[in-house]
DNA sequence: TGCAGTGTTGCTTC
DNA sequence: CGAAGCAACACTGC
């Protein structure tokens, strides 16, 4: 994600959108139409792209910020879009008679270079069509993304933003910060509780750290690759962590992301840059995605999978021990 | 062919 | 309130 708006920040602010395109409403959460959805755009200079976790922010003239989740499969793409031209069979339909917001119009990368070879080209469901002549295309198989436009002075009313948990990059997210949070969630558990008794099932570490209300912007990859930096099993319960450990995890969350937005992203499946783009992360993952692969730290483990809380856990089965 | 798996989150149920 | 399980959706790969 901060690659993401780092990227758009470099080309975005100061351009107007001048027009926008829907083809999957339901994407659109607030306003509840589309007409009032693009009215609130149309016009509007961009001032700012930031990011708060996961969330994409986008600062408008007017006191309005557009407010994007990608979700699973959700990419942000920059560049020149075209509508794309229908088959031969509806040739007697030119372009011109339709309504540029017509629903069920394709739209597509017009130029040459990665954007054109994007996986999810075909996918794009929203646009926002620029000054500039380029375009900002959402584009999302699972249809999974979240749009929603919110008064850029209110934007903490929003359970989205409102219910996150400190951005682990930010200088103010210290050691104390996050033994805070971390004894502040142990308190929070009930002695008697199941997972005393076996059922261990409470307060794994790994949900810990994906939990956006505890830390925001960690995900599947990257709690693996922190735990597999850090040495901790991703079942391992809060409870039996030591300050020590604690340590190890937090320098491994600055270590990791650090790594990660230095490589731009991970790009082991279909995300890309706004610019079509690959990440690097893939090629230095140690432990996301390498099941059977030998251990990077040659210590003669060998990389196993599991589930936990419904998403595949990766890990080491030499120096992630339970 | 069929079904598990996919970078996320929120709702329902207990 | 907390946690588990599943739903939202569509495609890939085993």
């Amino acid at each position: 994600m901060q690659t993401i708006v780092s990227d758009l920040k470099k080309v975005l602010p100061g351009l107007k959108i001048t027009d926008v395109w829907c083809g999957w409403t339901k994407m659109i959460k607030k306003p509840d139409n589309f007409a009032d959805f693009r009215e609130k755009l149309v016009e509007k200079k961009i001032l700012e792209v930031r990011r708060q976790g996961k969330n994409i922010l986008i600062d408008l003239s007017g006191g309005q910020t557009l407010l994007i989740h990608q979700k699973m499969t959700g990419h942000l793409l920059y560049g020149k879009y075209r509508i794309k031209t229908q088959n031969a069979k509806r040739k007697t339909q030119n372009n011109r008679s339709k309504s540029k917001n017509e629903k069920n119009l394709k739209w597509v990368a017009a130029e040459a270079g990665p954007l054109r070879d994007d996986p999810y080209n075909r996918f794009v469901h929203l646009v926002f069509e620029l000054s500039n002549g380029r375009h900002l295309a959402l584009s999302d198989l699972r249809k999974f993304a979240k749009v929603l436009i919110w008064p850029t002075p209110e934007l903490n009313e929003l359970d989205d933003l409102r219910k996150l948990g400190p951005d682990p990059l930010d200088k103010s997210f210290s050691f104390p910060e996050f033994k805070k949070i971390f004894n502040g969630k142990k308190g929070k558990m009930r002695a008697g509780a199941a997972f005393f008794l076996g059922g261990a099932k409470a307060g794994q570490i790994k949900k810990f750290l994906m939990e956006q209300k505890n830390i925001a912007g960690i995900g599947n990859i990257y709690s693996d690759e922190i735990l597999w930096e850090a040495g901790i099993h991703p079942l391992k319960n809060i409870q039996e962590i030591k300050e020590a450990d604690l340590r190890k995890i937090f320098n491994a969350i600055k270590k990791v992301l650090k790594k990660a937005i230095k490589a731009k992203g991970d790009s082991i499946s279909d995300y890309r840059r706004p610019s079509g783009e690959k990440g690097g992360y893939q090629n230095i993952q140690n432990a996301y995605h390498m099941t059977g692969k030998k251990c990077g730290k040659n210590d003669g483990g060998v990389i196993q999978r599991i589930k936990i809380g419904g998403r595949s856990a990766h890990f080491c089965t030499v120096h992630q021990k339970l």
